[in-house]
DNA sequence: ACAGAAAACAGGAATGATTACTGTTTTTAA
DNA sequence: TTAAAAACAGTAATCATTCCTGTTTTCTGT
């Protein structure tokens, strides 16, 4: 399998992620990350994002404006999608859910569910 | 607004997406329909699915390896994507969230909500 | 029913995110 | 240190989706 060597480039592409509460896309990290690395390149980071998502570092939160936008944090949790301005909320607890049950005994295997909510947010709405 | 006028190649899209159940892709769409429909093409397809949405006839379902699947179910429920054969499932029930409250109590308007799960669904793990 | 006017459309070109390819550089492991 | 393996830069290719332009359908008032 690929992706147990060291590398420096990705180290700092994870460290980015994992850095920000923005949910990025991964043009926003290769942004970032240019001045302080000469010459990356994006799809390094279209390449390290692929890599942590099979190893389970990174999530998929949703896609926005046809921009694939992803989490480091993984744990259990749901997302805010503002159609206004494009941030993406993190909410804290994810609702408990019965269908998870059923599925289940149903023969589904479950690998990740994905619960996002889609609307205005709060700072949109009243400016 | 535009999409007040008949057409009859917008009723057999939407028609067309409203007789199924497999959670359509744009080109599956297409496909179904260009045998019956000479000349139909694949960006009336397109402009047609925009609107329905607009007009809330029809909603986004989830991203299915790069592919927008659709639903003219629009009623609130989840699905199931299974990651081997690309089928989406609904699911019946949808949970009811106490993530929804605390939304608009904290200025957020929701409009939709996305319920997802991804896994293996039991026909492929039986194979 | 008929004539503009407005809306939709076909077909193909353009866009833009993502992936693939190739030659070069880094990292590994002995 | 050195050769093999993995990563990388840079660029080209892919592919879903959107845009553009000239043509066809549909609508509305007569």
């Amino acid at each position: 399998m690929t992706g147990h060597n060291f590398s420096s480039k990705r180290e700092a592409i994870f460290k980015k992620i994992a850095s920000t509460k923005s949910h990025p896309s991964a043009k926003w990290v290769y942004e970032e990350l240019k001045d302080e690395i000469p010459n990356l390149s994006l799809g390094t980071v279209y390449r390290n994002i692929a890599l942590f998502k099979e190893q389970g570092r990174v999530i998929t939160v949703a896609n926005v404006n046809g921009e694939e936008r992803i989490d480091a944090d993984t744990s259990d949790h749901a997302h805010f999608v503002c159609e206004c301005c494009n941030s993406v909320y993190d909410l804290i607890s994810s609702e408990q859910s019965p269908l998870e049950k059923q599925l289940v005994q149903n023969g589904f295997e479950i690998k990740r569910k994905n619960v996002v909510f889609y609307g205005i947010c709060k700072k949109c709405s009243t400016n």
